[in-house]
DNA sequence: ATGTATGCAAACCATTTGCAATGAC
DNA sequence: GTCATTGCAAATGGTTTGCATACAT
């Protein structure tokens, strides 16, 4: 991430802290340019094999209490996925649209943008819309195949 | 629900186990009827307390057994929500947008026709597609008005 | 000096697993 | 009789909690 971009970021990180009240610990800052090094998705045990790295070590509560902040206050979004649950930068506030198989639970992200367009469009009544997921389920051609595999199996034991 | 719509799916539902050379027990007939006769999405506690008032008594492992079983055959379908895990009968192939409070946690269903049909038109390269969710995060309304009330007072107390 | 934030270990909770017993075929 | 399925209890893994200590204010 671009130096200036990740400035803007701890800046409106301090002026969240201030305006809580909240300290400003080197823990809290140093987890959040962790994170902001991160690409992509990540889960929490990457983050904190990232920190482990940078020779900083920080306990689990603290992990979880700085990423609830960070989720408070939007810098950072959650998926909870039925394979795991991954963190993200949102200071793009990006969207997403992800292709799950639900028998190997590998994600692909889909960038259909005309679908994206719509969905930004929802406008719900009384309620503060901060982003959107679209999860298209299914089965991936490898596990399709694997399954046709096995079904042959079977058919042939049946045969014996 | 319908009786002849259980019995339809009964019947889907032995096909598979003969296809797939599964046993009939009990046990997976009367957890599926339990399921039919539940009300829109339920967590598996509610199912398993269901069953319970019904004088069934089925073993956690039994009915997550059972309920992979239903999920891989797309009878029931499964959420999984930063608030918890929700299923529901698929049997009508329903697709679902759903907005989720990320404060409190409360779900509504949009009922969005139109983004639904875009959805539904999306049709993935190497991918046999069962169904989608959206999900539209943001806070509600409710949580919108408990935060400012927090807010003011903190500026109060400030002041003292 | 005050009380918030941290680290640690224990607690928690949903889900999975190993193994012996049961029962469908 | 065979082996898939069940029930039980233990294990697992991710997340939260309670409490003593450290440190930002």
């Amino acid at each position: 991430m671009e130096v200036n971009i990740k400035e803007q970021i701890r800046t409106v990180f301090t002026r969240y802290l201030e305006a809580n009240k909240c300290r400003k610990t080197t823990e809290r800052y140093t987890i959040l340019d962790a994170i902001c090094d991160m690409e992509g998705r990540f889960t929490l045990e990457e983050l904190s094999e990232k920190l482990t790295a940078d020779n900083f070590i920080v306990s689990r509560a603290t992990l979880y209490n700085t990423l609830r902040l960070l989720l408070s206050m939007r810098l950072v979004v959650k998926f909870v996925l039925p394979h795991g649950t991954w963190y993200e930068v949102g200071y793009k506030n990006e969207n997403h649209c992800y292709q799950v198989c639900t028998v190997c639970g590998n994600i692909d992200e889909l960038r259909t943008t005309a679908l994206a367009a719509i969905v930004d469009n929802v406008r719900p009544k009384r309620f503060r819309k901060d982003g959107f997921i679209i999860y298209i389920y299914g089965v991936c051609s490898s596990c399709q195949s694997k399954m046709k595999r096995k079904a042959r199996q079977k058919e042939l034991k049946k045969g014996t």
